[in-house]
Parts: C-alpha cells; sequence; structure tokens
DNA sequence: TCTTCTTCTGAAAGCGCTTTCATACAGAGT
DNA sequence: ACTCTGTATGAAAGCGCTTTCAGAAGAAGA
C-alpha cells in the first residue's frame, strides 16, 4: 500500500471542512448541502484523494469485497459465471477475491477459511455439498453466501435443474430410438452437479422402461481427454451403446473425437448429447446436441442476489434458472430406425 | 466482516502476555521465546482466533493481495494463467484480486484504478500497451508490476517472444510449399500480443520472398466465430489462400470449421495453423498445429516473480519462455506439390 | 421575541492490528 | 562486583477512515 497518498484530512484541510465531512462527501453525500459537497470534490479532485481501502474496511466493518469459490477456473462454464460475476458487481462497486480448489473438498474448505480471515463481505460459492468444517466456518461467519448450481433448500442460491437436464437429453435420445444409452460423467463422489445430471439419466431411461447396465456408465474427469477415454471404454464393450450422454460438453465433445478417430460417422454410427451448451458446442463438427444451462446467467444473477441481500433489499432469495434442449447435428435416429 | 470475531487482545488476555507478543507470534514467531510462542499458539487455537486481514493491512500497510487484469476470464489462455498464479500465490500467503476489461484500455486503467485503491501489494497485467493514466496510475502508486506475454525492456516481465511464435508457423507453412498464405489475427490495434505474432508472419512471409496481399490479411473476434468469419472471408476471394495462420487456435480452428462446412477437406485443400496450443487443439479433428504457448506456466512464473519482488529477492526479473511448433495433423504440403 | 424543529457540520472515539521505543533480565567479560 | 551485550517482552502511538453524539445555524410556528 502506497504511504504516500493523499490522505482524507488533506482533503478536509484543503476544502476548509473536518475529516468527517469529507468522509460523508465520500459515502452519504445526501446529507451534505450541495455547495459544501461540491467544494469537497473540488478538493479531491484536485489533489487526486483515493480513500484506502483498508482503512474504510476496518472503519466500518464492510469490505465491499465478495468472495468466489470455484472448483476451477481452468473450465469455461465457471470462469464464464466469474466473468459475469465481476462485471456484475464492479457496477455496485464491489470486487471479486477469487479462489479454486481443484475440486478438493478439504482445499475448499482451507479456500472459504481465507477467504473469511480477508473480511469479505459475502461468498458465493458452487454446489451445496461440503466438509462439515467449510460448513461451520460459513455458519459461524455470519456474512450471506450465495450458492450456485446446487444448493440445499432455503439456502439463497442460482440453481439450475440438472437432473432435468439430464432427463431431457436423454428422452430425446430415446426418442429417437436408441435403447442401448451411455452415460459419461465427472466424478460424482464430490460433485452434486454430475450426480444430478446422472440421475436424470437414469430416470428417463427408469421412465422408458429401459435399463443401464453398469457397464454403460463411466465416470472420468470432466475433461475433453476424459470423454475421449470414457468413450474408448463404451465403444470397447461387446455390445457398445448407439448413444451415449456426456454429463458436461468438454465430455460429449471428447467422445466424438474419439468416434470419429475410430471412423465412427456422428450421428449415423453414434449419438452424443451434452450438458453444458460451451461456445464451442455450436461448432465442433457435427455442431453438437446439447443441454443449455445458462452459465454466465448463472454468475450474474449469483452476483445480483448478493448484492441484494448485502443491501438487505427483499426480492427472491432463490431463484431457478431454466435448462433447454438444443437440437444439432450430433444426434439422429438410432442405428436400424433411419 | 463479522463483528463478533475473536480479537487479538483476548488472545493476549488468554495467554497472559501483551497484544504485541501475540502480534509477533503471528508474524515473526522467531522473535519469541519458545515457551511464549506454544502458548500464545495454544490460546489462539483454543479461542478459534482469525487476525482480522483489514486491520492487518492498515497497520503494516501491506494487505497480501496481488492484483491480476486480465482481458478477459472468457479464454482458456487467460483463465488458465489465473489459475496457476492464484495456484502460487495462495502458497506464499498471498490472495489474488482478479480484474477484467473485455480488451478495453479504458475499462482497463479503471480496473488499475479500482485495484489501487483496494490497496494491491503488486499488480499482474497482459500486455505492455496501455493508455497515458493507467501508465501513471502505475508509476505514481510505486508498488511492483510485472507484465505478461508481452512488455517493455527492463520491466520486470513474464514473455514469450509473440513474434517468434508467428515466425515458427509461417515458416512451418513455406516449407510445406504453400505460397499463398492466409492470416487472421484478433484485432492488433489494442492488442500488442496479436500485432507481434502479425509481424512474425510478415517477416516469415518477407524471409521466403513472398508478399502478403491486403487481401489476406484480416482481423477478427479472437472466438472460434471470428475465425469462423475470417476464413469465409478468405475463402470467398478469387484466389483464395491455400494456407492459414490464426493468431490464436480459437480462430485457427473456427477456420477449421468453416472450411469444413465448405466441404473442403484439411489438410488436403487448407492447411491451417495456430498459436497457443490450448488443450483442445490436441483433439479437435485433425489435430491442430500450432505454437506452443506455456500460458500456465506464464501465470506461475509471474506470480513467483512478484513474490520475490515483494520479499526483496534477488533473481531475474524478466524472463522469456520458449515457445515451440507443433506439428500435427491440419497441415500439409500445398495443393499440387503433394 | 422565544421556542421548536430541521438541516448541516465538527469533535472525538474508536476499528484491530503493527511497530517503534523502552525496559528488564540473563549471561559474558573484566 | 560492575559494566556490556543481547534477547525477550511490554507500553503506547498510530495506520486512515467511519460514525456517534452534540452543537450551530437557520426556518418556522406561537
Amino acid at each position: 500500500m502506497a504511504r504516500n497518498r493523499i490522505r482524507l484530512s488533506e482533503v478536509a484541510r484543503e476544502a476548509g471542512v473536518s475529516p468527517a465531512t469529507v468522509s460523508r462527501a465520500i459515502s452519504q453525500p445526501e446529507l451534505l448541502s450541495a455547495e459544501t459537497l461540491a467544494r469537497v470534490r473540488r478538493a479531491a479532485d484536485h489533489l487526486g484523494y483515493r480513500p484506502d481501502a483498508a482503512a474504510r474496511a476496518l472503519a466500518s466493518g464492510r469490505s465491499m469485497t465478495i468472495g468466489a469459490v470455484m472448483p476451477t477456473l481452468d473450465n469455461a462454464i465457471f470462469s464464464k459465471a466469474l466473468q459475469a460475476m465481476q462485471a456484475q458487481l464492479s457496477g455496485d462497486g464491489y470486487q471479486l477475491l477469487v479462489a479454486s480448489h481443484d475440486y478438493s473438498k478439504a482445499a475448499e474448505a482451507e479456500c472459504i477459511r481465507t477467504l473469511l480471515a480477508r473480511g469479505v463481505d459475502g461468498l458465493i460459492l458452487v454446489g451445496a455439498e461440503r466438509i462439515a468444517e467449510a460448513a461451520q466456518l460459513l455458519s459461524q461467519s455470519g456474512i450471506p453466501v450465495v450458492m450456485t448450481w446446487c444448493a440445499p433448500e432455503g439456502s439463497p442460491s442460482v440453481l439450475v435443474d440438472n437432473e432435468h437436464a439430464g432427463l431431457l437429453a436423454t428422452r430425446h435420445l430415446i426418442a429417437l430410438g436408441h435403447r442401448r444409452i451411455g452415460v459419461i460423467t465427472g466424478a460424482t463422489r464430490f460433485n452434486d452437479r454430475q450426480r444430478g445430471r446422472y440421475r436424470g439419466v437414469r430416470r428417463a431411461l427408469e421412465e422408458a422402461g429401459l435399463t443401464l447396465p453398469p457397464a454403460l456408465a463411466c465416470e472420468q474427469a470432466t475433461t475433453l481427454a476424459g470423454g475421449r477415454m470414457g468413450c474408448a471404454q463404451l465403444l470397447d464393450l461387446a455390445e457398445p451403446p448407439t448413444a451415449i450422454v456426456g454429463g458436461i460438453d468438454l465430455i460429449a465433445i471428447g467422445c466424438m473425437v474419439e468416434a470419429q478417430a475410430r471412423g465412427l460417422a456422428i450421428p449415423a454410427d453414434l449419438s452424443v448429447a451434452g450438458i453444458d451448451d460451451l461456445d464451442m458446442s455450436a461448432h465442433v463438427s457435427p455442431s453438437l446436441t446439447t443441454v443449455h444451462v445458462p452459465t454466465a446467467r448463472i454468475g450474474a444473477e449469483a452476483a445480483r442476489m448478493m448484492v441484494a441481500i448485502l443491501r438487505e433489499e427483499p426480492g427472491p432469495t432463490a431463484l431457478t434458472l431454466p435448462v433447454d434442449l438444443i437440437v444439432r447435428r450430433s444426434t439422429g435416429p438410432a442405428p436400424g430406425r433411419a
């Protein structure tokens, strides 16, 4: 922190008012007479005054900082949400403090601890599931928490119905006549989003009286490479599936790449559907049928909700954003039913 | 900020020492006797004491916070660098304060202003070019700045040789016999990285005695869609190029998608090369020939350098990371030279 | 003219920590 | 025994701002 900066007291002297008045000019200008306000502003501009955030935070008990804890930044769905959060928050004078934990629940707790120590005014988290220590830190802290993607009933949240997303993708494949449908998800153990999507897939199959043989379901890293590996595994089965649902688009695209590398035509030999609707999904070839998840809006709405809560504005404190099926070229009739 | 937190003075009372001693136990434990230190630690653990970051920042003049100003988070190269920075910094007890400006120089200056007001101890920036106002803010602030990707001589930086990257990609195409080579870059006006790459392309062409007709060079958004549009533009020429260099992989991949959508075979009808080496570039079909840029390492090294500067450790203050050509399947001999 | 409000401004007490300076004490040297 | 170090701790003064409380000044009502 630069120690040679102009201080509030110097502005006060320059403007011929007390420090208290300068402080009010910054945070509660409506309390001052127009004339005084103008004088203070002129002095502040003239000296190039910038309030010291640490001092303000200490004196006021508010840091104007929101913490965001994400699994990773290295995945468009999260970096996009973050980008939207940041844009929304900075419009309201807040700043984002970012931490990521690479899908480790212990690291997540550590992130939360660090951000709390930084005195964030609120915390935006991904998913509902965390270790007891983290949950305790949160409840002790007394600051508002907004959860995204998944959340328990009753807590402030911006959600998507992951189960419904899985359901939509799978129903679409069933409607196309597919009966052997495979599913590749990310690790479900520490990831309630993937778990919900997987549940949706199963429910759609049950609805249609179909079963999901264990061999047709596998878990992989939530990356393109993971998708390739999962697809390879399914295609190597004695009875490979005619369609695959990927728990996220990255996995689905990995499937397509692997299938094409093996000389299969998509969708003639294999249909592939994803969930997320990344930018690139419309551009891969063939374009990917997927379930659109409004990632950026999740970020923006979470930020908006956080600010509303901090300002104690009334308003809905739980929001579920719609997901919808986007049919493109990567899915088609099951072989033999064209 | 929670106001019901345990304070340092309470720990002091519990441990039967002065507040100064507790403070030293936190930041300069080597000054205390083993016995006192243990007593203070026990008391702190027992009460669940967490120091208040704002108060520490105010009293010490150090916020233990580093600001990072990125063009966007919605591009893997930056989110990956950020992820690496964050991992590196948190190991050293620093936290990242992130801001993004969507390639607007005015917004960038505003980001810098905001982060400085937050009292960051250092600033990591992308690119060397910024408006005068921003440059002035930086020099006035007196805090260390590390620039990444591009930087003027003499300032602390972690660079890649963008010109060399453009050169490598283009030389490779020339070696394959291509003579009409098109180039699609991001806007070069406010982006010194893209400008450097473009320069490299031109230099390679000049070396080979080739020219770059204006029609074969175009600027587009640094997105997949931008690549598609640029490619469409080049392919619609009376004499389209036989090879295209994309200023970033995203553009190159967009080129491939567009060319394939028009029924062209890659690389038989058109060769495409990118620069960056995104994860996905190895997995698109055909896999993309590109110049590897060590994005994550840029982030990690910038963070490391920043900490070293803050600790006044000696060490190199400018680092240039190597780029190298990765030949994959998207480039091949020029038509008629197979 | 004298209250009674209202509106605006100032004085001063912190916010929770760090850090300088001073002090106390133990051991070493003479 | 007496100074001289050096080490371990404490007292107290801030860091730069916010906010409570009180007071001044002017407007309005009686």
